[in-house]
RNA sequence: GCGCCCAUAGCUCAAUGGAUAGAGCAUUCGGCUACGAACCGAAAGGUUAGAGGUUCGACUCCUCUUGGGCGCGCCA
């Protein structure tokens, strides 16, 4: 609502600015007046006009307020200070529109969009660094679709990779396992993905013990590549029941996903020679005879310069991407998928059905040989990868290959949706019984490492939320019998721990600690579930619902325009700015907007709550408004927490 | 050496170049007779790391300095 007014008004201006001065003025900035009594939005652009046109900016303003005539849902415009222009709108008009929830008609026949997110090594079990990633791709995921997008959701396994092969030389070399062993100890149904977390790490030591391990690790990494062996069965026993882990890991939190392409496939259907013709053929890559990179084909380093300055090293300017043994790196394999994602490669996956979901949707996995009926993946029109920023330099180098195949369009469209790790504070390190080396104890954070079994799992995490909600819940509702508590606390946890990964903008390092993660007061995931089951309560204890309450004929505006107008129209107004975050949240592939956006809306409904006795209040006409503002609140901050992947518990 | 990111209240974090830099936590004070206090109100807390510059206007953009993080392989 508030986001289609903005716009109509944006769209005033500029035809007003082409018929009064002539000027074409590309983007209108609208911002919004310190608060709701100077009205609901606000134009600063008379004094970037005043140069060009020679005039003072109020005299600017004053000049486009007379011009500007009726505009539909604005009730009138002001100059106001120094020169911003204020429009203040129909407010009973516009919460009359949002009590009947109209919305502007959803743009038609855009691209599909797909997602990369999670895409975890399938060797351990995912620890708090893949909660974040998979937390904040499903949330942008949501926030696509909440836009009327179309998206795909992947989460690519590196099935064939050195993570995966150390866990293979952990079984075969340490333990002297079997490929049976190995199924028997799969099928006992214990924790594997936890056993392969200790393993990961022994492996890694082991290593470290003796530099001439390096050997055993390569010949199985080559084994498992090439396939068709005990090695490469053993890799994928592992990989196959990890990647069950992790799904299911991620779906505790309502993260699912559409398709699994796995590296194994991208091998063995040649993706990478099909990407090898079309880069050699468009001179993207190129053979180096000389100096430090001779022998490999090699393409120019992203954000290196057109030409080399006299002195530079010529190969710093390179990355290989096959190396003079004829294999490929792994940029080289990531170009070729690339190419698949944006259907520039002229071959596809084979698909077959891998988890089903509760709701009977299924999750695909990529195959050499598959299934006759499959939905298509791939082919889109524009990516997200939601990768850390560790990764930005080979993000940039595939970017950078599309981009020299002369696809500057899809190359524009490739997002590297980047954020920053989870890292533990000393604190919750030394809690948690590591080893802390002294000159680690000063510093802010420590970083989370997999090859020393470092960090925090993900079903350790959501289990003790689960139960410190659980305590909670307990306490608070007695009478109410234990599954549907434990559903209540579910509820509370997975909120918990969803706003905690959202709240911090993308780019800050969380720094984790127990007490942090584990608070559901102050500005928390439950703090908002909270207001939003209070707004439900009057309904239930009112003896009438939501529904009921926005179907009553009311005079908005007599209202909204009362003495106390401002505060409750405020409220009124928070409300209907959905839209325009979630518009926001994906211009600036920034979800934190939303949990930020949620936050203040339950802060100020739990406000309202308090300064409003809506059941006592006498006057029938005020009662129906008050109820009908609890209704539209209650509805919008339950979508924004949707959104976030947050679902509001029927009590708390 | 090169590149990217960061520095805001005691702590953890916000703030599409716009009007008086905001929250939470912690501290102090006050509020439960249930539309349940997982809440609300109030107080206190700021030279936005430092120095220049651009702009009508800078936490925001540019340059430099200081301090921190990350990346830069014929690893993945």
């Amino acid at each position: 609502m508030y986001r289609m007014l903005q716009r109509r008004l944006a769209d005033r201006v500029r035809g007003l600015l082409r018929t009064q001065y002539g000027i074409e003025q590309a983007s209108v900035v609208v911002d919004q007046p310190p608060n709701v009594a100077l009205g609901e939005y606000a134009l600063p652009l008379a004094f970037e006009l005043a140069k060009q046109l020679r005039k003072p900016p109020r005299k600017i303003a004053e000049e486009l307020v007379a011009g500007i005539g009726v505009v539909p849902g604005f009730h009138s415009f002001e100059v106001a200070g120094a020169g911003y222009i204020n429009a203040r709108v129909n407010r009973g008009e516009v919460a009359a529109a949002l009590a009947a929830d109209k919305h502007e008609t959803a743009e038609l026949n855009r691209d599909k969009i797909l997602v990369e997110h999670t895409s975890i090594n399938p060797n351990k079990a995912a620890h708090i660094g893949h909660l974040r990633n998979a937390v904040l791709g499903d949330t942008f995921v949501r926030l696509l679709r909440a836009d009327g997008r179309q998206v795909d959701v992947q989460n690519y396994i590196d099935n064939t990779g050195v993570q995966v092969a150390d866990v293979v030389v952990g079984f075969a070399h340490l333990e002297k396992k079997s490929k049976d062993d190995v199924a028997k100890l799969i099928a006992t149904g214990l924790r594997f993905d936890y056993t392969c977390w200790d393993l990961y790490a022994r492996v890694s030591q082991w290593y470290a013990e003796d530099k001439s391990r390096d050997k055993v690790r390569l010949e199985v990494l080559h084994a498992i590549e090439k396939g068709g062996n005990d090695l490469a069965e053993i890799a994928d026993l592992i990989s196959t029941d990890i990647m069950r882990r992790h799904l299911h890991t991620m779906q505790r939190l309502d993260i699912t996903y559409d398709f699994l392409p796995r590296e194994s496939e991208i091998l063995r259907l040649h993706f990478w020679d099909a990407a090898f013709a079309l880069l050699k053929e468009s001179g993207v890559l190129y053979f180096e005879k000389e100096g430090k990179n001779a022998g490999c084909w090699v393409m120019r380093r992203a954000g290196a310069g057109e030409k080399t300055v006299e002195g530079t090293d010529e190969a710093e300017d390179q990355k290989v991407i096959v190396r003079s043994n004829n294999t490929v790196t792994y940029v080289g394999k990531d170009i070729a998928y690339h190419l698949w994602k944006f259907g520039l490669l002229g071959k596809d996956f084979a698909y077959r059905r891998f988890y089903e979901y509760p709701d009977g949707q299924w999750c695909w996995v990529s195959a050499e040989t598959g299934e006759r009926d499959h939905p298509h993946f791939g082919g889109v029109g524009a990516i997200y990868n939601v990768i850390d920023a560790r990764q930005s330099d080979p993000q940039n180098q595939v970017r950078e290959a599309i981009r020299e195949l002369g696809d500057t369009e899809h190359a524009e469209n490739y997002h590297h949706f980047s954020y920053e790790m989870v890292a533990l504070t000393p604190r919750c390190a030394a809690e948690m019984g590591y080893d802390i080396l002294p000159e680690d104890m000063t510093k802010a954070y420590i970083e989370v490492s997999g090859r020393r079994g470092f960090g925090v799992k993900a079903d350790d995490l959501i289990d003790t939320l689960i139960h410190s909600a659980a305590e909670e819940v307990t306490s608070r509702h007695a009478q109410l019998e234990a599954p549907e508590q434990r559903a209540i606390a579910e509820q509370i946890a997975i909120g918990a721990l969803r706003y905690f990964m959202l709240r911090y903008t993308k780019n800050s390092v969380i720094a984790f600690d127990f007490k942090d993660a584990l608070s559901f007061e102050g500005e928390t995931g439950p703090y908002a579930q909270y207001a939003a089951v209070r707004a439900g309560n009057i309904f239930r204890k009112g003896d009438t619902t939501a529904e009921a309450a926005l179907a009553e004929r009311i005079n908005f505006e007599q209202w909204l325009s009362a003495p106390d107008g401002n505060d409750l129209w405020e409220l009124w107004l928070a409300a209907a700015k959905l839209s325009t975050v979630v518009e926001q949240c994906i211009a600036t592939t920034e979800p934190a907007h939303m949990a930020k956006y949620a936050f203040q809306l339950a802060q100020q409904f739990s406000n309202f709550y308090h300064r409003h006795h809506i059941l006592n209040e006498a006057d029938p006409e005020r009662k129906k408004f008050l109820l009908a503002t609890a209704a539209v609140v209650r509805r919008e901050l339950a979508r924004a927490l949707d959104i976030m992947g947050i679902q509001v518990p029927p009590v708390m």
